[in-house]
DNA sequence: AAAAAAC
């Protein structure tokens, strides 16, 4: 593993898809805009093509076209690869001569010189990524607006966000000032790595609110009775140890008055009314609250990142982030991910999934690296685990209802390399970063609310984003049962992103190599 | 009929 490979969440390959208009200040405004266009003071609407590949029905831009920015050059000196026709929409309220300024280079930003050297020497980044390069200028400079950013897997939104808050702090104040929300424990950790990694050469201080130190007593060590008050600069941490910390169950609680930067990553989710949304509103509410105690207290920024965004949730972030934030959408047809190849493996009946996996899957996981399988229960990761554990399958589990010691323990191993296949719920979905992984099986296609019939797109696409990392190849086997619901929520699914599912017949040996050999990984 | 996250 590679020195940022266990830390870098989305980064190195970032560039791999990431949409980006890729104007320069040189070049003709994109289609659709013009100077004198009513855009420079209200909303406007901005469909921007870059490369020469897709929809070209309508007029891409002359001089737009994509592969000679300098973060481009950089990715591809990492030997990886662009892909063409990169398309993005783009929202823009308020002071649209800004979306011009795309930054082609890291000093291009202002940052410190401990920052850049954090850029340079710690994560080894060249340039920005075009995710980067396209909303870090509006991000740090006034009037510091709020962002809604949509980027695929590994476009680089993790810089992003945590270079924000570290440019955004202020390193003479000895006070919470930067705050970043993750759904889970696991993911937190993750960001705060990368964090740390990013900020070692400043001597700007942080604090994790899952690191051993609370989560490690299991359930309920977040929830801190008291203890010294909390200085640092950027605090990261899981929605229900933060609003605890904010209100009333921590003495003395986080000081928030203070905060210049509220970061929402896996925002969807964060605000999804089936997941976090509650939680998420009330810590706002409680930042503003304070805010507006406090004489003098510095306005909040807001971004929220992720790579799905459902309409429903779309729709309301306006409701976070007000009408005057800047946002940067992927358009329906962008959404998948081409590196990985996605497969359907229909199998006569439910147990027979257990046979394909042991005989068909794993002869070719041990083979490829490591195998993330995915199910929809605590129960049925169990379960799982222990019939193949049974058999003699070396592998691990992680799920909610484990201590944090246990998953941290799951992560450790699977992280290094010690085990190779691991079953887990939800938890892993989004976010997770490991480099080798290449398979990802869905024991079952993911629906909402667990029900079984209802599809759930954005879950699926963050699953089978754990494999393909890095600019590595990646495969996705979903597994349904034959004239059950399955089939249709699957069918539903690949309909939304319009990619091809090949099926794989579920007895055939040779089909699984072959299937593979096509993906690029056998 | 789930999972995640405060208790």
């Amino acid at each position: 593993m590679s020195s940022w490979a266990d830390a870098a969440d989305e980064e190195p390959h970032a560039q791999v898809v990431a949409p980006d208009p890729g104007f320069k200040e040189s070049d003709p405004p994109p289609p659709g805009f013009s100077a004198s266009d009513e855009g420079a003071h209200n909303p406007s609407l901005i469909e921007a093509q870059a490369g020469s590949g897709s929809g070209s029905g309508s007029a891409a831009g002359a001089g737009v076209e994509d592969g000679v920015d300098k973060p481009d050059i950089a990715l591809k000196s990492e030997g990886l690869q662009e892909e063409e026709g990169e398309e993005v929409q783009a929202e823009v309220r308020g002071d649209a001569e800004s979306i011009y300024k795309a930054a082609e280079t890291f000093e291009d930003l202002g940052l410190s010189k401990e920052l850049l050297e954090g850029l340079y020497s710690g994560m080894k980044f060249q340039a920005p990524s075009k995710i980067q390069a396209r909303t870090l200028p509006l991000i740090l400079s006034p009037p510091y607006s709020n962002i809604v950013a949509q980027g695929h897997n590994g476009s680089g939104k993790t810089t992003c966000f945590t270079l924000s808050m570290l440019s955004r702090v202020d390193v003479g104040e000895n006070c919470p000032q930067a705050l970043c929300i993750c759904p889970t424990r696991e993911l937190a950790m993750q960001n705060y790595k990368v964090m740390l990694k990013m900020a070692q050469y400043t001597s700007i201080t942080s604090k994790c609110t899952a690191s051993e130190e609370y989560g490690g007593g299991g359930r309920g060590a977040g929830v801190e009775k008291a203890g010294a008050s909390i200085n640092e600069q950027v605090i990261i941490g899981t929605p229900g140890t933060l609003k605890n910390w904010i209100t009333s169950g921590r003495k003395p609680p986080l000081d928030v008055t203070n905060l210049k930067i509220l970061v929402f990553d896996e925002a969807d989710q964060m605000l999804d009314a089936n997941n976090f949304k509650d939680m998420s509103l009330r810590i706002i509410k409680a930042i503003e609250d304070k805010k507006n105690k406090a004489k003098g207290a510095p306005p909040l920024q807001i971004l929220l990142f992720s790579a799905t965004f459902s309409d429903v949730v779309k729709e309301f972030t306006s409701r976070v982030v007000g009408n005057d934030a800047h946002r940067i959408w992927l358009p329906a047809s962008k959404l998948s991910l081409d590196v990985i190849k996605q497969y359907r493996v229909v199998c006569p009946r439910e147990e027979d999934k257990v046979d394909v996996l042991k005989e068909r899957i794993f002869p070719l996981a041990e083979r490829l690296g490591q195998c993330i399988i995915f199910v929809r229960t605590r129960p049925a990761a169990r379960h799982l685990h222990n019939e193949l554990a049974n058999e003699g399958h070396k592998c691990t589990s992680i799920h909610g209802d484990q201590s944090f010691q246990e998953r941290d323990q799951v992560v450790k191993e699977f992280r290094d390399g010690t085990t190779k296949i691991l079953i887990a719920t939800n938890v892993m979905a989004r976010g997770f970063d490991v480099s080798t992984v290449t398979l990802v099986v869905n024991y079952e296609p993911p629906t909402v609310n667990g029900d079984g019939q209802t599809p759930d797109p954005e879950t699926y696409m963050h699953r089978i984003g754990r494999s393909g990392r890095f600019g590595r190849k990646g495969a996705a086997f979903n597994l349904v049962t034959e004239h059950t619901k399955q089939v249709d929520v699957l069918g539903a699914i690949s309909g939304h992103f319009q990619r091809e599912v090949k099926d794989v017949p579920f007895d055939d040996d040779d089909a699984f190599e072959e299937v593979l050999k096509e993906a690029g990984l056998a």
